[in-house]
DNA sequence: TAAAGTAAATAATATTTTTTAATAAAAACT
DNA sequence: AGTTTTTATTAAAAAATATTATTTACTTTA
């Protein structure tokens, strides 16, 4: 019998023979399935559950309450109804177990453990970098250990680790470029992790991430297709289709930031010319904004003309929205260009719904209006029909929510 | 209870109750996975299906003698074995039921009789065009008719229709808008046709088509994520995800032709400028062959000279595979264009393969090294690395068998 | 060519699950 | 307060399914 990480959970409180029986397959699949409609779709008495795992109201019952008794889950309460006996609501348990969400930046780290009721236990930023840190495993596993003692009962009750990082993660290999670029090894941060804590761990893409979260708790619940453009010091893009991170073959999917859009452009750090990343990322717009005041255009941010290295994001954001004309030029050209390319996306994967993520979205409709100008004019209509274009809502708490239920969906998910 | 497409089949076959009962849809269930397992995945044998349902041998044999009895597959062999009795192998029956395929194009119509074992068991061109031809479905009943009158018993035994028609497919309302554009009329062509003949009809634009058809019987089979390149009169492209075509929400994922590639470049037929279609389509290789002749260029073709309404894309593609240095280059660059085009898409879906299919297909290499070139110039490394290139083998039929492999599946699909 | 070994098919038995029914409990309506 | 409606609980009969044992069919080996 293989041991894939999917089986983690319930294996230890199912009776597990040396060899399973199709029953016992078919009783863990079943109660695995119980365990996502509760989490994932919102069922939660008996009856839906009946209906929707095709399962007799007896049998679900009884499985039900195996599940109550491993304290996977409890009564939580009783729905209302226009008429009858009030229906129990069964709900995941938030006490039992926790899972740990490792957000890491090229600028700061975030820790934050979650109970499965999806609620942020605790939330704690360090300023613990990715970039140019040899000792950075060691100094994130001693924060983790602190946390960890501190927080969560001396560690007994986590029971998998979400991490969320920038750059390519390779799907089969676990490898992820970002922290390989690092210390140039080869090998799986996520194994690294798994293997210090003995727990399951699951590395996620950051834009991917991001998109997962919106997809669950954000604006595009429900939405069968979701983009999540992550506008940060990069572009990421992350795609939900039905429900399911689009990883691609190999876990690259959705690398939007590469797509060459200026021939006669600049180097980019991939390598190649002109990539949309050179253009439309946080970091080239305060080029662009630090360029024009270095050439002497008039605007409130001249105040920082003689300390350049001083400006950031949140000032010239602030100055764009409180009418800065120089910087609301700069956050407009960024849109249009960021439009553009999207328009590609759009005509490839026909979204409901794209949602603006990362330090930009900030810009609310400064950002979002050129962009939605450049889908109007390069996407052909019948795209444009059913396309909504939105800020997030959840803003930084979208990748952690999206972590949390990668993590949870890859516990569960039936095979 | 809801009468979905997908029920068509067994639902006469099996005794249905005026309210189904839990037993009874998961029995209906397990048979359509047993067809479907043997029709996509070649699970043939007892035990293999035993194992792929996850159910009892016993209970998979009952299964499998109902579907003996009720005529959809029966015993067509024995399986070899190392050792033991050897088992027997199931097959679909093919001569009990009958899928009739219509390939519309915009320059004729191809119908095809395929039974249940994929073969081809009747198939002939009509000039029938799309274009311009305000009676173009009488025409097409008709021919409908004959055939089944001739070819198929009286049509007892044609189970359901499938439609590959170029253009955008909406998903929800069935709409398709080369035919809407025909006789602007907002109804679904496969309404139409299935309200005619009382039968299951599916429609499915011609790239998704080919691409499905790459995927379960072409150089794609087993890929889980493959993009297949119509280079026709546009730019088509169809992507299979997991066995399954991409749609997107509306239908109109992989919209490929319409990405703008050149902002200062002519006009397309959509409104819109510089689209890739306009570069790179079989229409523009046309243009630039005659372009460059009445120009004086040197070629083999300049025996076409005077009458360059002759030329053809056989002709074309004839005289750069025997050398001729112009109709090479001019191949070469579309190649070049259309590979700059395609890095995008595999940016964005990370595929494993990329089929070129299509008429341009027949150049063969001539056609795909300009795109690897070009792919390998603009993609990142790590895309490259599981990705490969192919020249179709099944060429024209790879869209037939598609189509075909589209309705068989919408008709076994379990929901 | 016969015996031994292996695997599939079948039959018999055991188990699980569903169905049915009857009763209890909770809430809303009259 | 009583009736109606809906859900929950329990039990028992019926049906479906899995497991085990046996028989059959085939291959390999001696």
């Amino acid at each position: 019998m293989s041991t894939s990480k999917t089986e983690y959970i319930l294996e230890n409180d199912v009776e597990v023979n040396s060899r399973e029986s199709v029953v016992d397959i078919k009783k863990n699949k079943q109660k695995k399935g119980i365990l996502y409609d509760i989490y994932f779709n919102d069922k939660n008495t008996i009856a839906e559950l009946s209906q929707s795992l095709n399962s007799s109201i007896p049998s679900i019952t009884a499985l039900v309450d195996e599940l109550v008794e491993e304290k996977w889950i409890s009564e939580t309460g009783f729905a209302i109804s226009r008429q009858g006996r009030r229906p129990a609501i069964y709900g995941v348990n938030p006490n039992k177990n926790y899972v740990l969400v490792l957000d890491i930046n090229t600028h700061d780290t975030r820790i934050a453990v979650l109970n499965l009721k999806n609620e942020i236990v605790f939330s704690q930023v360090s300023d613990l970098q990715l970039k140019n840190n040899p000792s950075f495993l060691e100094t994130l596993f001693q924060l983790v250990d602190n946390i960890v003692e501190q927080k969560v009962s001396k560690g007994k009750d986590v029971i998998a680790l979400g991490v969320s990082i920038p750059g390519l993660v390779n799907k089969k290999t676990g490898i992820n470029y970002t922290y390989k670029s690092l210390n140039s090894q080869d090998v799986s941060l996520g194994k690294l992790i798994e293997n210090y804590y003995n727990l399951p761990t699951f590395v996620i893409n950051d834009s991917k991430a991001t998109a997962f979260g919106e997809y669950h708790f954000g604006l595009a619940k429900g939405k069968s297709h979701v983009l999540s453009v992550n506008v940060d010091w990069g572009i990421g893009l992350g795609i939900v289709i039905n429900g399911e991170i689009f990883d691609g073959a190999s876990g690259f999917a959705g690398e939007l930031g590469h797509i060459q859009v200026n021939p006669d452009g600049v180097l980019c750090n991939c390598g190649k010319v002109g990539c949309l990343d050179t253009i439309t990322s946080a970091s080239s717009l305060l080029k662009n904004i630090k360029d024009g005041l270095r050439n002497g255009h008039v605007s409130k941010l001249d105040e920082y003309k003689d300390s350049l290295e001083n400006i950031n994001l949140e000032i010239v954001i602030d100055a764009a929205q409180k009418g800065d004309g120089f910087a609301i030029d700069i956050i407009h050209n960024i849109g249009l260009e960021l439009g553009k390319g999207l328009s590609i996306a759009v005509h490839l994967f026909n979204p409901q719904i794209i949602i603006i993520d990362g330090v930009l979205s900030k810009a609310q409709k400064l950002i979002v209006n050129p962009i939605e100008h450049a889908i109007n004019k390069y996407c052909l209509t019948d795209f444009k029909e059913d396309l909504s274009i939105e800020i997030s809502q959840l803003s930084e708490d979208a990748k952690i929510f999206g972590v949390h239920a990668y993590v949870v969906e890859a516990l569960l998910k039936t095979a």
